[in-house]
DNA sequence: CCGACGAATGGTAGCGCTACCAAGAAGGGC
DNA sequence: GCCCTTCTTGGTAGCGCTACCATTCGTCGG
């Protein structure tokens, strides 16, 4: 008769569910269940169940969990940049939103590298995510397949399209820089320029909506647009609209990128007593905290980026559920606010 | 003769490491090797394992690889905000130097609490994680007690201490405060204020590094003191800085919190006509990329964010390859750097 | 030529949990 | 009283992978 020695448990001993099982005088499945889908076991175990659990520390493994039922409790998110304010907020919206839930987070960088995305896709698909939240529309065909075979619901956040792989929360850049463009154009400015770093595929479609406005308004000339693939930052929107202004003197008027380029050409005003608003008109994009503070405060378009993350939230949870969200694409919009940098 | 019929796949259908064993005619274990050790395994071996593992597109199941190893491919980061800059940088570098490693991030937000900190530790533990960064000094004694117990390495950033749990990462927050204010004083202010918001353990050491520097030059007066627990912004900077001076209408210079603040200082002192440097001086800290950039540009003490976090990886790599670094305590130190808005 | 030893490969037995099915107990209608 | 359903509980058999041995084979010193 073999003496079955069970092996040293590699895990250290920590408490598992049938520890848990043996303690309270049920089968582990009972354990289980009760952990998970409490009003399926009586009261009275269901006490005692607790009982073990609190009494011996006991906190499921969710590796374990996740084998079993070939599903983890994660949440894949993919965003470009985590530096970048506006993502920060989007992410913090997604926390918050998981942060009651049973689901972790597990947060990818994709360097708005296409190519990045698909190799993160690859290693988030391989846990079985609960749902994955992707940024921006515009993933490769590869991507694209990968995540409409990942098995799970998946929501496109930032921006919104014609054709959603699953669901979409967002706007319309497009909307938002032909909104802003008008505006300047609306209170007088003529010669606008375009100033924008980066430019992901938001950024390219604000500049279309800015091109939009101009061309209906016939003010548009190539000149006014400066570009640069580098990514944002304050002193590169300072440079630029110095490359902007040798380039093109008679600018009266910005349309920025973002807020943060509009910040440092705001800067460059002050520091080469340049009138804002009477010789040159701001415009920012996503209104930070800080635009409204600006001396002068800065006219910029305001967008929902932490309620993007709680709605994206909200609809993967819904679909999760079972009651998928009648409406697949969400548009949260956008509010100019008119401020002094364009109050002429 | 019972026939076997296999429960249909769980997972879907996707390949397991089964298949590929019988692909290239091999045994399980042997793909398990070719994948984790490779030089274990024969050139020949590897190659055929290798097609195979294309041909089928097989990718490894996290989950079933952390449970049977008891470890898993994870480095649990543990950050008190996700939209503040300082701890956006962090994470920044820790996901850049995780990138070309099997890792993976789990990431919370504690939102500056230590019960959350608590809770979340709870549950990062439940994975047995590859290592756990933490930021700052100031855990609970049963946080405490989580991570001298994690059985992984531990790394706390942005600070150092005396008494580190494993590794630290970081810099003296209260070094940095004083000599912040010893540059102030230096230059000739007297009656310098200190704003401070959100006043986590961090700031506080920074308030008691000004305050030490102040009453070596006899010149303290708790009047010149404001604070809040409110989170920072820069709109809060212009209300404290406001506050401030009600309170204390001969201040001719302020040391803040973070540069935030000292942007919203320097925009109310824009908008009241307070000339910096001459009226008011004005220092920050982290120097975030604006400070440079602004007008008049602010004197801020420098940080290195990025690179701390850089170093908290390396320093779990070591440890998890087992050669533990010498030094348990980096201290990265700060630099400060001198503007316009001190420059009197 | 033999035993020792290391390198390469494989078999077995779980890791901790849950899906699936079975079974007993407790009503409920005829 | 009997059958049928519903509610609770439990047993069994994996999920896909790796730790731990065992085995085979070649090499090398004596």
């Amino acid at each position: 008769m073999a003496l079955i020695k069970p092996r040293s448990r590699r895990g250290g001993g920590r408490p598992t569910i049938a520890d848990v099982a043996r303690k309270a005088g049920v089968g582990a499945i009972t354990v289980s269940r009760a952990l998970r889908e409490p009003e399926r076991v009586s009261q009275d175990l269901r006490r005692q169940i607790q009982a073990a659990v609190d009494e011996l520390g006991y906190v499921p493994d969710p590796n374990a969990r996740a084998l079993a039922s070939a599903r983890a409790e994660v949440f894949g998110v993919l965003v470009p940049s985590l530096t970048n304010n506006v993502f920060a907020e989007v992410v913090r919206g997604i926390y918050d939103s998981l942060s009651d839930s049973p689901f972790r987070i597990q947060l990818g960088n994709t360097h708005y590298s296409g190519l990045e995305e698909e190799r993160l896709l690859q290693v988030f698909g391989s846990q079985r995510p609960a749902a994955l939240i992707v940024a921006g529309i515009d993933q490769t065909p590869s991507s694209r397949k990968l995540l409409e075979n990942a098995g799970c619901p998946v929501v496109q956040v930032m921006e919104t399209g014609p054709d959603p792989i699953d669901m979409m929360v967002g706007f319309s850049h497009l909307d938002g820089g032909r909104t802003a463009t008008e505006h300047l154009i609306e209170v007088g400015y003529r010669r606008i320029g375009f100033i924008g770093a980066r430019m992901d595929p938001r950024s390219q479609r604000r500049l279309a909506g800015y091109r939009a406005a101009m061309e209906k308004a016939g003010l548009f000339d190539p000149r006014l647009v400066t570009t640069t693939p580098v990514p944002s930052s304050v002193s590169l929107g300072r440079d630029l609209f110095r490359d902007a202004l040798a380039k093109m003197p008679t600018l009266d008027g910005v349309f920025c990128n973002n807020d943060d380029i509009a910040l440092g050409v705001l800067f460059e005003c002050h520091r080469a007593a340049i009138g804002v608003p009477n010789t040159i008109g701001i415009v920012g994009f996503n209104d930070l905290d800080m635009m409204q503070v600006a001396f002068p405060s800065i006219t910029s378009v305001r967008t929902h980026r932490y309620e993007i993350g709680r709605r994206a939230v909200a609809m993967a949870l819904a679909a999760i559920a079972g009651d998928r969200p009648r409406e697949r694409i969400v548009d949260l919009g956008f509010e100019l606010q008119r401020r002094e940098s364009t109050a002429r």
